[in-house]
DNA sequence: TTTATTTTTGCATTCGAAGTCATTTTTATA
DNA sequence: TATAAAAATGACTTCGAATGCAAAAATAAA
């Protein structure tokens, strides 16, 4: 095993008998070569092996080539498959992704360190907590980023969402059709800016049905959580008509808990809606009527977004938003109190 | 907005009245210099906000610090959270995850051509199909590989892996235990070498106790697959009391389908197990018995092997194995034949 | 054919940190 | 105090590709 030198361009210049510039310039798109020595370098750099070192190339460039891609462990659950849609969009726009993710064990502080130091291109962050201090950073850096289903009020930050406020008045209205009266809401945890404005607009929108102070609990949007979090109320509390979960993965722990350790039927018995139309929800078993993020629409424009942010280097931030899709299962039915 | 000129260890050597090396080897641990300078260095480094830049240094010391991570898209489905674990594993061996996602769009080849021309340190591949020529171009190159729940024959590459063989016969025992004679596998895809170990120990463990060719058809290891797979096989063929599925998202399929189309009941009518130990599995609408692969231990090991491999450059390659843990849950019964 | 214009080309420099080596400073030893 | 040994430091070079600029070659216009 002999140890193979990696083939720098100054190797192929010179056995081509062409500069390193003449190498260096048949290997970037768009700039003037002739053809002849376009092909008499394309020959001989195939018969070397030479393929341009992307190191050498982002030091110079200023510019690695990677996006970062910030998750917290948290996003999987509700969007798993939103990671592999975006690295395939941003593979396609030839493009890496540098991935982190945002635990309570690795800091925000210590993430932002390295996209500093890797001179990312930009910065997609899922559903991570972003305070204006963070952004001012990016600014300074000049760094663009695009949230993902997440905005920062008073700071000009692009972002793709899905519309929680029209979803979560959906929802509702079905509910209210429904006839329901009593409700419970099982949000996500209470540091997940998601949650927060996902509780938020179910509150908003029963008020405005003339439903106020409707009881919430707090989960993690685990399965579990949302388990605990029906049986514990139940225990002090009279058993609601209508639950409305932070997310699907709740949801369906709210239909497990209360048809095994309750007796009761899910929908004749409590209806249940929840968020984000993951694969689980429409299993079968489970059926939840709930709101289907388009994931599809939103990572493609996260990355174009990000994109055109990066190549023409403006600062004018773009929000879009989606109108999530109403699915209705079969988790709700006509209120039935006890 | 001004445009703040990146800080370089020549401004802070500058300002702090030293050499640019001086300031090199403050920020690099382990090298000899005075108290004095570092504290001065350290104190002028943090005034101006100075961070070596890693592209520059990866260029010098011909290390990315960045591993790759390739996953197909299928893995997804089986491990939702092996990346995160890896992710985390590698942060806290203070390198970075570059992502590359295996789909039939983007070539094994392409993805190798960018390894090369990053540098990575080390690689990762989940469930990725290699076959032998890629994996000698990864010696020709010298990065050290590790395989999650993959082997290659005749080729010495590590590799971490759940013992399928031993899976599927505790599966398969449980199930002769319960007297089961009419079976059907119900296989991962064709292309895919965890799907074919898998589909092989279930045979071979069923032959030994004198089950021999017992039918197979195939899925891509969803849970409409699943659906789809039993309700074609259904169609032609008389019913089988046990049914040996590729992962859990089929085996979800299969009680789902057996349910809601064939008015079967699961364990009654029809015993069904799965592999991975997916969290939806344990879920009590469901409950499959199933074997749990030990990720936590999987990803731990893989990072930590590959890391060896990185720092101490030698080429032995290094296999482990783990026997999955069986979990029973309630998808098992006595064989109920028609 | 000669001049003007455009296209190619190579030289030299740049990106930013790391590391070699020789020199200077500090500390330990006689 | 003189000398030997050890530690700290800075000048300079390196990694490999990209690019500004000037020179050379190819092409177009006169």
């Amino acid at each position: 095993m002999e140890k193979k030198k990696r083939v720098t361009s100054y190797d192929v210049a010179h056995q081509a008998g062409v500069s390193q510039s003449a190498v260096s310039r048949v290997f970037r798109p768009g700039l003037s070569v002739s053809k002849k020595t376009r092909e008499k370098v394309l020959a001989t750099a195939k018969k070397m092996g030479y393929k341009p070192n992307a190191i050498a190339r982002m030091l110079i460039t200023q510019s690695s080539g990677m996006i970062a891609v910030i998750v917290s462990s948290r996003a999987n659950l509700n969007y798993p498959d939103v990671l592999s849609l975006l690295n395939k969009r941003i593979a396609e726009a030839n493009k890496r992704v540098l991935l982190f993710t945002l635990d309570d064990a690795e800091g925000l502080e210590d993430i932002l360190d390295h996209l500093w130091t890797y001179q990312v291109d930009g910065v997609i962050a899922l559903a991570a907590h972003f305070d204006h201090n963070s952004i001012s950073q990016f600014e300074q850096h000049h760094i663009p980023v695009v949230l993902y289903n997440r905005q920062v009020a008073d700071h000009s930050v692009s972002s793709v969402s899905c519309n929680h406020e029209m979803g979560l008045k959906q929802l509702v209205d079905l509910l209210i059709k429904h006839n329901h009266k009593d409700y419970l809401i099982i949000s996500g945890p209470q540091d997940s800016d998601v949650a927060n404005e996902r509780r938020f607009f179910a509150e908003q929108a029963l008020a405005e049905n003339g439903f106020k102070d409707t009881p919430v609990v707090y989960g993690d949007y685990t399965y579990e959580s949302g388990r605990l979090a029906l049986s514990k109320y139940l225990k002090n509390h009279k058993r609601p008509t209508a639950i409305i979960c932070g997310n699907d993965n709740m949801a369906i722990g709210v239909v497990d808990e209360a048809k095994q350790n309750f007796g009761l039927s899910v929908p004749k018995d409590l209806s249940v809606v929840g968020f984000d139309g993951i694969n689980a929800a429409t299993w079968f078993s489970y059926q939840i009527t709930t709101i289907r993020q388009p994931a599809n629409q939103m990572t493609k424009a996260a990355v174009d977004i990000l994109l055109d942010q990066i190549e023409n280097k403006h600062n004018v931030a773009e929000t879009r938003f989606w109108s999530g899709e109403l699915i209705e299962g079969m988790s709700v039915a006509e209120a039935n109190p006890e």
